[in-house]
DNA sequence: CTGAAAGCGCTTACAG
DNA sequence: CTGAAAGCGCTTACAG
């Protein structure tokens, strides 16, 4: 079961295998006769070209990398959706990498063992410092998303995550709430994305004069609703109180939001909750979520567009690129 | 910037090429010393295999193809997650091919221009139909999921989807319901997957003795908790009443919940409401959400095992496995 | 284990 | 456009 080949295609159809090859790749100078009778000849023969081959000629293997924790968080399913699609129109595939979040998986993205995989990296990090990245110096093109202070050699887009917490707490503040909690932040082994938004929160108390009380710090074990609901239940039943929490991420939010109503409070009147992503989830969620939305489509675009920079043979500084998000007010934290 | 080869590392180990393959593919029969010194070579150059190379020469790519409409909707996300760990663990990468529902993506989905991609592909189809697939002979191994009369010449993996949809209806019914609406099936153009669960839907009715009422045929324009919410709100406000509501998946039966619940009526008092899929935001909904949950951890080793044999070579006739599912009765359709 | 060589199936410069 | 050939960097059978 020999693969039919080229040449094959090339020796029936009388003509040369430069020939074949340009109309398999839709090479537009090809005249409309020639290329009827090389498409006759592929499809008498069954001919497929092999990728392989032409990844070996060209050196370019048409396929990025996507790398995050875990696909099934819906931002990041989402974010996936948006590459994928965005990509394909480049003329790109898209693997798949889950690190779920461990320091070993993220550094095995980072240091490829192994050539020709793919001609680009798009890296979501949870917990490699950018020092840590920059050393690794990478033959592969590579484009970081999410917070954090990113190394200076390599390109990144983000959201301004400590403003955009900063502005959802501001949000609390202004409907009168004064003892505001942070709710999803890994406790131990803090995530860089954990750590800019605490910091954020906590500058908006400082600047609105109410001091940050420890103890309203709700850590969850992992990213899931289930340990965000677990955490505020467990205060709760402290006897902790608040009337308003800002959420590390959408999960944490819809955790929290059942925690608090299981415990018999009303949302917003006895607490006020903001989210972040805008997951598609949040404006289905009773009530509905108000949260951080970034603008995912940008922040896609910007890192493919660099991208494909870095393949085309760019090789300056590092990019920094901020994309922008909005507060979307929905009825956990409404507009005021 | 000509690559270091393989040959290269040869030379300065001074050991032949078949070694230092033997080393970089982690073959067993490699003396310490021989391994030790043909991997300092490799760190003084810096060598990194060719996978492209590699995989002309063995004709194998180490990768398998995800394919479905949609990586955002939590259900595939899921089972993205759940398959690309997995398969991860037997030494492949996956790569990610969205349809977006469109028959045309499915036909290329199944009738690849090119070899030498992946190894395999796993593919859920939402438009296609059996016939269709087996009339597109394919040479790269291929396993069905979900729904549907899938052909005899491939490889299927289910559920029992009309057993599941009666055994939803089934446990409504035993909650005393008599009006009981289906929500979230397209209105043209109609999925198998809504197809089946219809099917099911309608026979445990019929068993019953409960006439099926066409205008409790709740349907929906796209999969997502909006128009399922929207079509609920429509039939609501029309003056139709029920008392329970069976949902295509769960995004249906959050779109659903929601709407019930603006309109003032409480669930599952007045309407009891099931979903399907279990995605893991089902336990977290106000009130959590009774849904059908399909094994999916089973679906997908299913899944793999029958694709690896295919590679391996096995060419009989198409396996059709069942996989396990539960009614998972928590507070919108409890427990009876 | 070595060493030299063929082969995987493309792309691409080359002379015509 | 053709036709013959080199090259991409591996793997693998082969003789030793």
């Amino acid at each position: 079961m020999a693969a039919v080949r080229l040449q094959d295609v090339a020796k029936l159809a009388g003509v040369s295998m430069k020939t074949v090859s340009n109309v398999v790749r839709d090479y537009p100078h090809v005249s409309p006769a020639m290329r009827a009778r090389v498409e006759a000849a592929i499809e008498e023969l069954g001919y497929r070209p092999n990728l392989s081959a032409r990844r070996l000629a060209t050196g370019r293997t048409g396929m990025l990398a996507l790398a995050f924790s875990d696909v099934s968080l819906p931002y990041f399913a989402e974010l996936a959706r948006i590459i994928a699609e965005l990509a394909g129109q480049r003329g790109y595939r898209l693997l798949l990498e889950q690190t779920n979040g461990t320091i070993e998986s993220e550094r095995a993205i980072v240091s490829t063992r192994e050539a020709g995989l793919v001609d680009g990296v798009i890296f979501q990090p949870s917990r490699m410092t950018s020092l840590e990245i920059a050393q690794h110096r990478e033959d592969v093109p590579l484009v970081l998303l999410g917070e954090g202070p990113a190394p200076l050699s390599v390109d990144h887009v983000m959201i301004d995550n400590t403003a955009a917490a900063q502005e959802a707490t501001e949000h609390l503040i202004g409907m009168g709430r004064r003892s505001i909690g942070f709710v999803g932040h890994e406790e131990y082994d803090q995530s860089t994305t954990s750590k800019y938004r605490l910091m954020g929160f906590q500058q908006a108390l400082e600047r609105a004069g109410i001091p940050v009380r420890m103890e309203l710090l709700l850590s969850s074990e992992t990213i899931s609703a289930r340990d965000a609901a677990a955490s505020v239940t467990r205060a709760l039943s402290s006897g902790l109180t608040f009337d308003a929490l800002v959420c590390r991420d959408d999960l944490a939010a819809i955790g929290a939001l059942r925690a608090v109503q299981d415990f018999g409070l009303r949302v917003p009147e006895d607490v006020a909750i903001i989210g972040w992503d805008d997951i598609s989830m949040a404006a289905f969620t009773h009530p509905t979520l108000s949260t951080i939305a970034p603008d995912t489509t940008l922040i896609a675009t910007s890192a493919l567009d660099m991208l494909e920079e870095r393949i085309a043979g760019f090789s300056g500084l590092g990019r920094h690129r901020i994309a922008p998000y909005s507060l979307v007010a929905r009825e956990s934290a409404p507009e005021h």
